[in-house]
DNA sequence: ACCTACCGGTTGGCGATGCAAACTAGTAGG
DNA sequence: CCTACTAGTTTGCATCGCCAACCGGTAGGT
């Protein structure tokens, strides 16, 4: 098995996932973004956004943050240390396949 | 919804799957091989193995050709026109993306 | 006060998917 | 004949992604 493949082969799924991996990517890119600035950007319904980001959250890869604006509540998320690493890594083992 | 993530939610969900992608990223390098080359490069079990490319060839992006080599069966794989397009086109994607 | 509509998000149910164990078909050796 | 092996395929299950329905709260209309 050559190095190439065993990269894919070792591709993290919980960002592998195009969902998530958009939303990681965005985090990435700005840092810190609510929950509606997501779904808009990503053009994804609210359920499926609320269950991607759910499952980074419980891999420790975005932390969320519940406040409000006003008196409508919002939903803040972030990439966590873990979540930058991972995503860099997972960046990394691409390049190497492709 | 901008640009790059575009290109992530574009990409093909046939190609994305890192098992099948595995195949394909062999498959356009070598342009040819038989199932337990793929077996043993890509590290799957055979049943694995044979879901996934049953879905390549379903997805018209392999050729799957029965043969024997001298008494024992032997099924080799290429990717078709349409499978090597795919992959490329899904490569341009995702460096689009990251 | 009540009703309706809307915003921001979560939950439930279902169909699709990936995976490995079990199975099939044929070959070779003892 | 019996056992073991090669080369794959099928079956069953557990997980996953997705959308619809739902929930809590706010604002506006009457």
């Amino acid at each position: 098995m050559n190095q190439q493949i065993r990269s894919i082969a070792d591709l993290d799924r919980v960002i592998h996932e195009p969902g998530r991996l958009m939303i990681a990517a965005l985090l990435f890119a700005v840092d810190r973004a609510d929950f509606v600035y997501l779904q808009h950007e990503t053009d994804m319904n609210k359920g499926t956004l609320s269950s991607h980001l759910a499952r980074l959250e419980e891999a420790g890869y975005v932390a969320v943050t519940k406040t409000y604006r006003g008196k409508v509540p919002q939903t803040l998320l972030c990439l966590t240390g873990a979540g930058r690493k991972a995503f860099e890594q997972y960046r990394r083992n691409l390049k190497k396949a492709l």
